[in-house]
DNA sequence: CGGTATCCTATGGGATACTG
DNA sequence: CAGTATCCCATAGGATACCG
């Protein structure tokens, strides 16, 4: 491989290889959400690092702001075809999860390395 | 989905999706590699930082410390199963982003959302 | 609801020098 | 080569309160 500066994984990494930004992305793979239901899923996240995630995967193009009402004030965030096409690695991690990361499955123990 | 904190998904995104965890991993995926050989190819990434990283990933069952020879002192990194079976990700990473972050592709002009 | 503002702390991480 | 130690700084990010 050469230096990484021009490798796509590489690229790719470094734009979506965030654990906040894979997360929103994560969210909004199953549908629009609004701000507060995001922010109730993240667990921890607090609003102010959502805010400037949502922002930041705006300005990459991997999700759009829609305001769906003005009265009462409603704003839904989806993804763009550019974070669409990142569904399939979150599938992939989802299958490298299931077999790897929880708990309670049939590999964990059995095929553990 | 649930609230996330049994989502494989998002176990899997707080277990790799760590820039400096996905970047050791992606130069480990050709094969096995020393300390300094991986620091030059990070760029920007200082050895304490690379060590950390290398640490992290030891502790995750990702990659495995192999001392090759004594005299001189070689060591080597490579990919456990379980970091292995991540190569799918990395794959999908690559067609990612070589559709949507590449200058120069076919897509970036014509499919840009 | 959908955020912004402020405060504050932890810690991630670069640069560099050094050790076995 | 394979790291560790130290220093030092930026900034990510939680908690909380508040605004339109």
């Amino acid at each position: 491989m050469d230096k990484g500066e021009t490798c796509p994984i590489v690229e790719a990494i470094r734009e979506v290889g965030n654990e906040n930004d894979l997360l929103v992305i994560r969210f909004l793979s199953d549908g629009s959400l609004g701000f507060n239901e995001m922010l109730r899923m993240a667990g921890t996240m607090s609003p102010k690092t959502l805010s400037n995630t949502l922002k930041r995967l705006q300005e990459k193009g991997i999700i759009v702001r829609n305001i769906v009402s003005t009265q009462p004030f409603r704003v839904v965030y989806s993804l763009t075809q550019k974070g669409m096409d990142l569904k399939i690695v979150l599938n992939d991690l989802k299958a490298w999860g299931s077999k790897w990361l929880m708990s309670s499955n049939p590999y964990s123990l059995t095929d553990n390395r």
